[in-house]
DNA sequence: ATATAGTATATAGATGATCGATATATGCTA
DNA sequence: TAGCATATATCGATCATCTATATACTATAT
């Protein structure tokens, strides 16, 4: 698939950076935040956020903190680097490419070419 | 992710099942068109095709036959069943229902619920 | 005539994203 | 103090897709 092989199988990562981009947030956030927006459409798995969120962080796309903020317990911060910032761009973009090529086959082709 | 584990990663399904709702179409044709109405977007490779048509032959989906047609050389055409029809509207359904999930996470969240 | 490129179908093995299962520990509430 | 929600983490399995490879036929150029 040219433009990414997996989108989404690779949209999960643009929809945790997205969710990052105003405020930081711990991993078990995340995934109740992305349950919320998205009316309960998705239910992300913690076996399939924490391993993402150290790769990422190993990129340089996230860093993190522990802190106790308003809570009784310590939490594992995730804050968005500009690296970061960079990749949601570029994948915001790629997801816009991708699902208005897909419409268009949908709607029955921009080029109705030959056939 | 609730909806369907694989969408795009399983949007190719769609795919293939919608160009085979107007007419027959061998596999070579399959992967012109889908290129061609996506402006290039989308190369899917014959590699990923063919046993995916297989699969849905199995499946009842679609059916084959052999036919020369207008060529000089014999092709396999593919035909969608009333069956491939149900599994087309369903997954398009679903396709509406993810991109416009995704669509609200990336617009900040329909549901802006506490946070 | 013959090499090359495009058409057409097919399969096997590798890769990579996600999930389910499981583990651990803490905090809250009945 | 038992049970449930919170919170993070890892491992193995699954599944879709890709790359590579194979085969064979057709058209075109040399």
């Amino acid at each position: 698939m040219a433009i990414n092989k997996s989108l989404l199988t690779g949209s999960t990562t643009m929809l945790i950076l997205k969710l990052l981009e105003i405020h930081d947030m711990y991993g078990y956030q995340m995934i109740e935040q992305l349950a919320a927006r998205s009316n309960h459409t998705f239910s992300l798995k913690a076996g399939t956020l924490y391993p993402l969120l150290h790769t990422l962080e190993q990129q340089g796309m996230l860093t993190s903190y522990e802190d106790q903020a308003d809570s009784t317990r310590v939490r594992k911060y995730y804050s968005l680097t500009k690296k970061g910032r960079g990749m949601l761009a570029e994948k915001q973009d790629e997801w816009r490419k991708y699902t208005s090529a897909v419409n268009q086959v949908l709607q029955g082709g921009a080029n109705l070419a030959a056939l």
